[in-house]
DNA sequence: CCTACTTATTAGGTATACCTAATTGAACTT
DNA sequence: AAGTTCAATTAGGTATACCTAATAAGTAGG
């Protein structure tokens, strides 16, 4: 071992699995294949079968595993997988805010971080910020006692017909395309006109009340998720 | 491996070595043992043997090592085992000073995040709290060239002769006492008068202009380090 | 329904950082 | 100088979390 933890037994890689499961399975908790959590996690097919098979036969199992049938979270696993991403987005919240990152760096920082804070720490952050329920990146923090509101907003790579939206959320896997996005006033909260989409070269938007239209590649549009705008 | 931290390769328990060896070998970079270690550390002499030479025979080596003569840190060691011991003590101020955690549960939560936290993070918090040049329990903290003034203090077990003294330090390896002599006022900064010392039974002391005289056990004594009151 | 392809699993191996038990070395007494 | 004692080292083992290569299980097309 390595020195780790507080009360229960979780790894950073546990941590992390649990993590993956959860947000590959979401919405709706479907069951999440070892190919996608391989990729997801950057290790080797044989290395997530041997980790399931460990997080299934734990006294305590994390998730409902069978073999060639993939995985879900237990209830204890989601409990665990939703307080690491409480820390997580404690922490880019707290990072932002108080510490005044750059938004593209919060990430990283973050993901090291969430693994490692105390309880109290998470207490006094969130009570520092306000007791926040979302994050910069516009992804809501779930509560201390694991609910997490389900976000019904659509990515932008979803939308059919233009039209009028509010970003709800940005992705905040890419450092780079997070800056770039901010710069262009692509941030949570902010009105978005859809003026072309649904072809394969990206999307033409303009934000706020501005006429000034720009283009966005198809990856960039898949980090930004909208609410059609309530008249 | 299971996950590791920035530019350099250095795990978690290679900075724990190397901390503690600088800390056993101050103030004037001794030789340390073995055995002072595995007692530091809490590991068997047989993990600090097979470490120490690991760290001697690195690319670039961390510590300089002869067999049954102990060890001392290379310059390299040396430079790392200030930053971390600089992102502990920062963390200590920074949770006690913004995030207003109690004096004794200041330590352990920055012994484990010190070696996860980034340059960025450390700049920050500098920032945030004026560039400190000491933490909580009295202790300086390296600069970020790798400076750290040496403290000219003895320990209140080292009195021999009754006096008034100021406290420089507390250590901070213990919570309770620490919690304990924080609520009689045994603070950096504070005045020490010495009236009783050198028994076996402990030390009577005064705190400030206060005429009450408190008594304190051996143990409790080693942790305090005071300097002489210039008159 | 059989083949091709992808996905999953098993088997066997690596590195880290610990452990215990056995041995060797150094230091101190007498 | 010999013997005792404590420290340090070597040898061999454990658990975690990863890997590659080989094999097996599912899934789709003809």
């Amino acid at each position: 071992m390595s020195g780790r933890r507080q009360g229960n037994k979780n790894t950073e890689s546990v941590d992390n699995y649990l993590k993956a499961i959860l947000s590959l399975g979401e919405p709706d908790d479907r069951r999440v294949t070892s190919k996608s959590l391989a990729d997801r996690l950057g290790v080797a097919p044989a290395s997530v079968t041997n980790m399931l098979q460990k997080l299934a036969s734990a006294s305590a199992p994390m998730v409902e595993y069978e073999r060639h049938r993939g995985v879900r979270l237990s209830a204890g696993g989601r409990r665990r997988a939703l307080e690491v991403v409480r820390h997580h987005r404690l922490l880019e919240t707290f990072l932002y805010e108080v510490l005044d990152y750059p938004i593209g760096e919060v990430h990283d920082e973050a993901e090291r971080l969430e693994h490692f804070i105390s309880e109290r720490f998470e207490e006094r952050i969130a009570a520092k910020l306000g007791h926040p329920k979302i994050d910069p990146h516009g992804h809501s923090i779930p509560t201390l006692d694991g609910a997490m509101p389900t976000q019904r907003s659509i990515p932008l790579t979803g939308v059919t017909k233009c039209g009028v939206f509010v970003i709800e959320s940005v992705s905040d896997r890419n450092a780079q395309s997070l800056q770039l996005m901010e710069a262009r006033g692509l941030t949570p909260g902010t009105r978005l006109r859809v003026r072309r989409c649904a072809e394969e070269e990206g999307y033409s938007v303009s934000v706020g009340r501005s006429a000034k239209t720009f283009d966005l590649p198809r990856e960039l549009a898949g980090d930004v998720r909208l609410l059609p705008l309530a008249k």
